[in-house]
RNA sequence: GGCCCCAUCGUCUAGCGGUUAGGAUACAUGGUUUUCAUCCAUGCGACCGGAGUUCGAUUCUCCGUGGGGCUACCA
């Protein structure tokens, strides 16, 4: 059992080849099968070889790895189209079919089946290729030729012939062959067509099953007749529906899809990827929706993917992110957050031990969903004398307020150890004193000693800030006096 | 235009003839060491329409409608 994974290099990893490689990478690993990466890069003008290199490193992010690839070969290479090209392995299956007569020579230009395509369409009927280049005789054929005519090699599509593609999500899909036109398999530089380029290389590298978005279910009866007219086996199929934007139009671009690349720089975590990827298009059967991969491939059933397109919802994406940064280990946390504090904030914290830097990262976890939120969040561990009392001049204390932060002062002036503990206790002991509600004694406090409304809570920063911090920002907004 | 696929809360989905149509997210409210957040609880919220089959349709069939995909010398 082989599956493989297809990208074309023309442009960086994007979310629904992740899906599709994941997908592919499940179903292997259920099946005991191998993953095979190929890089279809015929399509010469677009592709780009630092698109191959970023498609690689993100699958090796994501951990998707591959049994056999360009990295990795195994004996059914090469596994790039371009390296097969250069062996002239699809020139021998176009002369095979050359020979059986399934497939001939056409010599229009570009321009000229362009001009009969506008007519069609003018006259508002499908276009189908003339089959003008049927008529030709060897003779002609021949001499266009050797006077060295360019020209592409059409495939000659079986008239009259029911062709059901087997797919594993959808059933039997069957498809009229009267409809469709035959199509170019050799291009006019030689280099093979995408329909047919697929079908050598899977036959070729002995894939069993192919798995794919379902923008491929069309293309699909021409591959199979030309399983057929190779002689092939024709392998089970799965067309995995396809991933949406807000306005339900395929995934792109102009939706502000990002690459791979842009989600992991934004602060995504790897894992948050793949689960949330896994479900688009599938649920396991008790609903549990964050799943670890090997509980991915102990529930993955193919038979319960889904038929319908999936809306992809970045918001749904965040909160699960949050879950997975909530369930790093300390060490894991520190190390996946690290890079994505600034230079100026690392700058402003050098202040601050290891230890003490270690627990502001912990204390404000709870506050992301992205990794790259750290910066916000650790401000109130960096912010200055100066930038505090800024912050803090538009602020009014009222009578109470600042009778609970003298409170405060006094109780941490005279400390000997401030920790959370002391911390709690002491907010215990200002709420009893006073009778004030709790909101009227943590608001207050917090504002003064952390110039925020919000953050990590009071028992959790005022420990890391120090006595020393703590009194300095109380005693300048107990200067400023109450009205 | 032709062909193909699809259709349950805003979104992701469970359901596979009889259910108070379930979960997750989002939103709202309440609770927890306050605010933001976490966590917990509660609430709001859906079977596209019409025929047919059936004692009974969200579920099966057909038609319609809507959405999507493909129809390249792109993949």
């Amino acid at each position: 059992m082989r599956v493989r994974f297809a990208p074309s290099p023309t442009g960086n990893l994007h979310i629904g080849s992740v899906r599709t490689a994941l997908f592919n990478w499940v179903y292997a690993h259920k099946i005991k099968g191998k993953v095979v990466l190929r890089i279809e890069d015929t399509d010469l003008k677009r592709s780009e070889p630092q698109f191959e290199t970023n498609i690689l490193e993100g699958l090796k992010w994501l951990g998707l790895d591959m049994d056999e690839g360009p990295e990795s070969p195994g004996d059914t290479g090469p596994y790039r189209q371009s390296e097969r090209m250069e062996t002239s392995f699809y020139k021998s299956y176009v002369d095979q079919l050359l020979t059986d007569g399934k497939a001939y020579y056409c010599f229009e230009t570009a321009e000229e089946l362009e001009a009969e395509k506008e007519a069609a369409e003018l006259s508002g009927v499908a276009y189908q290729y003339s089959g003008k280049a049927l008529s030709l005789s060897p003779e002609e054929i021949k001499s266009k030729l050797d006077l060295g005519t360019s020209y592409t090699v059409r495939f000659h599509i079986p008239e009259n012939q029911k062709v059901t593609v087997p797919d594993m999500i959808r059933g039997d899909v069957v498809f009229d062959s009267d409809l469709l036109s035959d199509f170019i398999i050799q291009k006019s530089d030689g280099s093979p067509t995408y329909n047919f380029a697929v079908v050598v290389d899977d036959i070729t590298m002995a894939i069993s099953h192919v798995i794919r978005g379902e923008d491929h279910l069309s293309n699909t009866p021409r591959q199979i007749l030309l399983y057929e007219a190779l002689n092939a086996k024709v392998p089970q199929f799965a067309h995995l529906p396809i991933i949406l934007g807000p306005d339900r139009s395929k995934l792109s671009k102009r939706h502000g899809a990002k690459s791979v690349t842009e989600y992991r720089e934004e602060g995504y975590l790897a894992d948050t990827l793949i689960n949330y990827l896994s479900l688009l298009g599938w649920a396991p059967p008790e609903g549990r929706e964050i799943l670890t991969r090997t509980e991915l491939v102990d529930l993955f059933d193919i038979g319960r993917v889904s038929k319908s397109g999936a809306v992809f919802d970045v918001t749904k994406l965040k909160w699960m992110n949050g879950m997975y940064i909530r369930r790093l280990s300390e060490e894991a946390l520190l190390e996946a957050v690290t890079p994505f504090i600034s230079e100026d904030l690392q700058s402003k914290l050098v202040k601050y031990s290891d230890s003490q830097r270690q627990a502001m990262v912990v204390a404000v976890r709870d506050n992301l969903e992205l990794l790259s939120d750290v910066n916000a969040y650790l401000e109130v561990f960096s912010l200055s004398f100066e930038a505090y009392c800024t912050k803090i001049a538009a602020l009014s204390f009222s009578e109470s307020d600042i009778k609970v932060q003298q409170l405060a002062y006094d109780a941490i002036d005279s400390s000997s150890d401030l920790d959370s503990q002391f911390v709690g206790t002491l907010l215990d002991d200002i709420i009893e004193q006073t009778g004030l509600g709790k909101g009227k004694v943590f608001k207050p406090l917090r504002l003064a000693t952390s110039g925020f409304g919000s953050g990590p809570a009071l028992g959790d920063y005022i420990p890391i800030l120090g006595k020393d911090v703590v009194l300095e920002r109380l005693r300048h907004g107990l200067s400023k006096g109450a009205n």
